[in-house]
DNA sequence: AAGTAGCACAACCGCGTCGCA
DNA sequence: GTGCGACGCGGTTGTGCTACT
């Protein structure tokens, strides 16, 4: 067991970035470019690990970053989207054009949590708290919607969290029948890999993808994305404008195949 | 004015994943 | 196919600031 430290821990600095170093990493960066951060501190003459140098520059250095308050309309964005994506800052962060996941996850355990609870929203399952408990998200495994006949899911109800209601039904059913595999999977668009470029974990393990391409957590983009056009685009708004689509947002709010991940 | 609690956010840590040899 | 190094992520901690008593 254990792994061997990311670097020298004896020689490096810890602790809040003085302006100095800032001032190197700025220059050295607008120089050479982000990218092997490994080898980045020696090279632009810091004490300091890779690490530090990365998350010091992707959260607060970075040029394009939007610092000061969020706006009414980035919570309610960041509400939805992590009631779809759970704790996946990065990818919300991705949504969110000048911020930072590390920024986002602070301020929703600060603010928004908060404000969830004061509007009796658990903010973890974005339900009611006054609901019944359902059971675990974590044991739900996954979804087919093989099986499910296509009227059952064309309702344009929504829940609190902006999920159909149906669809909702289906996720938290209690009871699997022989073709209800419960693997919640969230992937990537099939075709194209428009965030090969974000972080690993998007482009890398299967056990937490969004299909993208339909916008339905559960829904890989195989036959089971065309067997559910018909939800598809119910939910996405896609053919229905000024419809609200799979968050809860009207048509052109959210559309997750025009956004890119930063 | 001093002490304390709560808040906000920067930074660190450990681990999962990917790319490559 | 396997092991290793590097990167990126999410959770947690540390610290400074502000409000309150």
């Amino acid at each position: 067991m254990g792994r061997s430290p990311c670097c020298e821990k004896a020689h490096t600095n810890k602790g809040a970035w003085t302006k100095e170093e800032d001032d190197r990493l700025i220059a050295y960066i607008r120089a050479h470019g982000e990218g092997c951060w490994r080898s980045l501190p020696k090279a632009a003459g810091l004490l300091r690990c890779g690490k530090s140098c990365r998350l010091r520059w992707i959260n607060y250095l970075r040029p394009d970053l939007k610092r000061g308050n969020f706006t009414e309309d980035e919570d309610e964005l960041i509400i939805k989207l992590h009631s779809l994506l759970g704790n996946k800052w990065s990818v919300i962060a991705g949504r969110l054009p000048g911020r930072t996941d590390n920024e986002i996850k602070n301020y929703w355990n600060t603010h928004i949590r908060r404000k969830l609870i004061s509007r009796g929203i658990d903010p973890t399952t974005h339900r009611s708290i006054n609901e019944p408990a359902s059971p675990p998200v974590q044991e739900i495994k996954t979804i087919s919607f093989n099986s499910a006949p296509k009227e059952t899911i064309s309702t344009t109800s929504t829940t609190a969290c902006g999920l159909s209601s149906k669809v909702e039904e289906m996720i938290h059913a209690q009871e699997p029948g022989p073709d209800l595999n419960l693997e919640l999977r969230i992937s990537l668009p099939y075709q194209q890999d428009p965030f090969k470029t974000g972080g690993r974990r998007s482009s890398g393990g299967n056990s937490s993808t969004l299909c993208y391409d339909c916008s339905m957590p559960g829904i890989h983009k195989t036959e089971d994305c065309s067997s559910i056009t018909t939800t598809n685009s119910l939910i996405s708004g896609s053919s229905n404008s000024g419809r609200y689509d799979f968050l809860g947002l009207k048509t052109g709010v959210l559309d997750y195949r025009s956004l890119e991940m930063k």
